[in-house]
DNA sequence: GCTTGACCCTCTAGTGACTAGAGGGTGCAT
DNA sequence: ATGCACCCTCTAGTCACTAGAGGGTCAAGC
């Protein structure tokens, strides 16, 4: 109904910035829109759809090659889901290392942290950790 | 005791690469070495100690300027741990908030991935969880 | 003594995903 | 008609490296 977006309003509706909206055309991920007579953009709903499609992806860590890979799944209707599927259980497998990598980390800083006296630096837990045993 | 090292014996003595040794100099992270006759970087056993310090503190998620400030800290061994300790906690909190990011956004693709059925896209939940509800 | 190959040098540009700024034009309300 | 928010393009910067071009050096083997 609307119609007619300026790329403000855009941003607005879809939580992007202006810029990255302008840099998404660059790239190719969202289509130039037409252009009013002073050479404002101009979005439709159409746009609007592809443009929270990528946020929502994205959102969700997925690369731009990925989004890019998922969109152009999405756009050919009568493939099978089992593409989408292998990039989605991808992801998942990546993310589920982050998450130990992060924790195994976080369990080594706490060490840390606790073995942190207050005295001076000369006597700190966390510089003499860091230091190789040299 | 070995004295000087190339800059290929301290990448492979630390664990990092030739071009990042060269890359830590270029931002003032690692002294620049002395030079042989032939132009080649020289290193010695306080630069093996530097630089084990850095790769400890990088591999712990420390970003470059917070092991400048932690390096700086370790150099003036009169000061207080707390300074330190706060720089470790910062990056902890940091951590904590990654992971809960994360693991918020791994069940979010679980129940996407669980939602997907193996039909054609046209029915592909993901595509649709994905796509907004316009 | 000469060649081969692994190493070293500098300099520049590329990565991903934006972000910021300069320098200017447009649209609308007062 | 003036102010201000919005829009435009283009360029360069961010972070932490990484890669490549185009060259010099060193040590071992023949």
């Amino acid at each position: 109904m609307s119609g007619q977006l300026t790329i403000g309003k855009l941003a607005g509706a879809t939580g992007t910035k202006v810029e990255t909206i302008r840099y998404y055309e660059q790239i190719g991920l969202l289509p130039a829109p037409a252009r009013s007579a002073a050479n404002y953009r101009t979005y439709d709903a159409a746009h609007l759809r592809r443009l929270s499609f990528i946020r929502r992806a994205r959102d969700l860590g997925f690369s731009i090659d990925q989004v890019r890979e998922l969109m152009g799944l999405a756009d050919r209707r009568d493939q099978s889901c089992m593409a989408v599927d292998v990039i989605a259980n991808q992801h998942r497998d990546a993310i589920t290392r982050k998450i130990a990598d992060l924790t195994a980390l976080a369990s080594e800083l706490d060490a840390l942290i606790d073995s942190c006296s207050r005295n001076t630096v000369a006597d700190c837990r966390i510089i003499e950790a860091l230091a190789p045993s040299v």
